[in-house]
DNA sequence: AATTATATTTTACACCCGTAAAACGAATTT
DNA sequence: AAATTCGTTTTACGGGTGTAAAATATAATT
């Protein structure tokens, strides 16, 4: 059953997901929204390895990382977890509440509806 | 600024919440899903006065605890920083993920879109 | 070949979390 | 008054997390 990944380490794991290919710690640094030292970025990549997220091989002398779990598994997991933890399961009171936070605009709600209505 | 609550102490913290008055021990122990032993509990609720998240008294010989921060508040916040966290600020994405996942119904949507309708 | 540069791996360390046993203190029973 | 019970507080401890310095290995330069 997979872990759940620490915050920090979540973080690269988002870059090195979106990236949608292989990358270097290199590429990772540059856009990273935080400043780690190149140590602290490639001791997170080496727990995730251990962990099973990602795995890497050597070109050159760099190290080239890509994912082992796919995003949408890893997503769909933990946002159900955290529906069920902090919502008691309850769709709209997890909107609500983003809603009221203001973290979602009229637009926002407008392109949900529309997911709802392709989706039924 | 508020911190997190770490996630066994958040069990504790919900029954707190949703009692909507002051609680003691026993009546946390009542409705906990898991299996703890009374100081492992007891424990947890020291660690959430230390951090400012219960106040307590002793009525005779038990304490009574009650919250200090909103759940309202509490649950705004964290739904707001796991949606840019993992979806970046994607509300469709967040749902789409649930949907996917099969936590949220039919239902769920029906009573999701009457919300969006009320809320515009 | 020796030196320097550079990417990675190892080691370190403080604090947090999950969990509970041990110690303490006040109330209750004998 | 002594013994016991029982709720709380304190202490403990292994493992995880955030962070980075030190050590190592290998390539590049002199």
């Amino acid at each position: 059953m997979i872990k759940k990944i620490p915050d920090s380490e979540l973080e690269i794991m988002m870059i090195i997901w979106d990236a949608n290919e292989k990358v270097t710690s290199d590429y990772i640094m540059e856009r990273l929204d935080r400043t780690w030292v190149k140590s602290t970025v490639l001791n997170f990549l080496s727990r995730l390895a251990d962990r099973g997220f990602v795995k890497y091989h050597k070109e050159g002398r760099m190290n080239v990382y890509q994912p082992l779990v796919k995003k949408e598994d890893y997503l769909q997991k933990e946002s159900k977890s955290f529906l069920k933890k902090m919502h008691h399961n309850s769709l709209t009171s997890l909107v609500a509440s983003l809603y009221d936070g203001d973290s979602i605009s009229k637009e926002d709600l407008k392109k949900l509806k529309r997911f709802i209505e392709e989706a039924k």
